[in-house]
DNA sequence: TCGAGCCATAAGCTGCGGTTGTGCCCCTCA
DNA sequence: TGAGGGGCACAACCGCAGCTTATGGCTCGA
């Protein structure tokens, strides 16, 4: 597996203008800058950076390989986020409960943002359904939760910070590919699809907005096992459109449209009523709802 | 920085249903593995594996865990295809020119699907404008070409594997984000923008599609810097989709609609008129066709 | 002409991650 | 019911990657 760490450097050398600076900023020496880039370049056979003795520049070259290592970098960052948030601190103070859904897809960004506005903060991440997570909130054992709609206890305060579409996704080449109109409601329920087991939330949220389903092709447990399925055309899949956007950007899967029936659910942050959120629960809602306009 | 190895490990794991099989796949032993997940676990203070003596299945937050690092390693393992076709093996089997948005953005992709149906095949990739990746290609210093449309030398055959949409970005919350019927092509020529320098790819395609542009507000050398500038709310600027689907997901920038003018691009395979693409070559273009369907 | 940055090189050390070898546990099957 | 196999953990040993400090050469500006 590939080191990220001479990518990070690079980009920091690249951000910086020169090797010295991005050591500091690395806390390490400038000679172990030196030396990563250099190994980095040996093991490319390509120079990446002009060296001047005034700073340093990405060649072109450089420049396409920094644009690459971005991606994977922030990428890294964005696990890194969400994983020192399982991390059970006993003294963390922001606890956030959320549901799969959001902790799956957007929590680990939200959190790479808010350590860049409020460095230093320790947040602590419980996740489990919804129901559980407003329990959590309104018992005290969370700051501030994150759930799916459109449900929301009267006992909470509640902001939408992100929306979300059950999307019907199929294989390139399905015949479904084509269809101007998309598929009827009444024609989905009633096609066998793969989907999750008996229980999971947007299993159940797609039985109330579709009435009974057909039996399904196959049962998995993970969304990721749904997809690689619906890739290989065995059946067309409903999943949170969140959850298909990187396929579909790539064009693994395709989505199709659906008529008849709203699949549209409203992810919301909620906290106890009358008490108003403060210090990072607050930055953490602002932040994750600053970013709605953009959401699908 | 994270190393993703455990990570990396912890999927095979997943995957296979044993460490002692996830073992073999990577070619340690495996003991080496259970002291990678076992010290992963250790840093998160966290149970991700239940360990059973038939094998091994995720636990719930391993489940979450794991799909957070699917994200990465698939990033990780997009720049390093990008980075082993740089380089500049004497004797690679497949030798690709391609232009900067398609070597940017899309060939990573593709040269991991490669790898994954033609394991073995060394991929060599030289990076540069429309122009000179037809000239490599006439010239039979590559095999394959991918080029920015719309304009295609008659010497060379082509075939569509892409679209790409030049895409007016704004912050979230400037005045442009509610419009509902967009910006008129007039009203933004007539726009200080952020943009690229003169002789950019991007920007001459922009000034053939609307005509004479207003001086620009700043003028940067990297798409990166440019989409900062926007976030910051600078100025807009016109990017390719590619290069801001990653942003608008997130929510860091917003698209709005242009009317009165198409900004529609096609990315194309090229190579020598009547030798038909045989072998990897062939391949790699099936490929990237393949992904056509699902692109915006 | 001198000093301030900047990068490269050299030599020495530390520690992480790997390997082999072994033990224990549970299930399966004769 | 007892033996064997598959599965995971633990211990001891070792090699190498990467860091640090120290130094030198280079270019630009005062």
């Amino acid at each position: 597996m590939v080191d990220l760490g001479p990518y990070d450097v690079l980009l920091s050398v690249a951000a910086l203008g020169s090797m010295g600076r991005a050591a500091t900023a690395h806390g390490v020496s400038q000679a172990a800058v030196s030396a990563r880039i250099r190994a980095l370049e040996g093991a490319l056979g390509v120079t990446l950076l002009e060296r001047s003795p005034r700073g340093t520049r990405l060649t072109a070259t450089g420049a396409l390989v920094a644009d690459w290592a971005r991606v994977a970098v922030d990428a890294a960052e964005a696990l890194e986020a969400g994983v020192a948030s399982l991390r059970a601190e006993q003294a963390s103070r922001l606890r956030v409960a959320a549901s799969l859904t959001v902790a799956e897809y957007l929590l680990p960004r939200w959190l790479v943002a808010l350590r860049a506005e409020l460095p230093g903060t320790s947040v602590s991440l419980t996740s489990h359904n919804s129901t559980d997570v407003a329990d959590d909130v309104l018992a005290g054992r969370a700051d501030v939760g994150f759930v799916e709609g459109p449900a929301v206890p009267d006992e909470l305060d509640a902001q939408v910070v992100a929306r979300d579409r059950l999307t019907l996704v199929v294989a390139p080449g399905h015949p479904w590919v084509g269809r101007r109109r998309g598929v009827d409601a009444a024609r989905l329920a009633a096609t066998p699809l793969v989907s999750r087991e008996q229980g999971s939330g947007t299993r159940s949220f797609l039985e109330r907005a579709l009435g009974e389903l057909a039996e399904p092709v196959l049962e998995l447990s993970s969304t990721t096992a749904i997809k690689a399925a619906v890739a290989d055309d065995m059946a067309p899949a409903v999943l949170s459109s969140l959850a298909v956007a990187a396929e579909l950007g790539a064009g693994t899967l395709v989505a199709v449209p659906v008529t008849g029936a709203s699949l549209d659910r409203r992810l919301v942050a909620v906290w106890p009523r009358g008490r108003p959120l403060a210090g990072p629960a607050a930055e953490l809602v602002r932040l994750a709802a600053r970013r709605r306009e953009g959401a699908t």
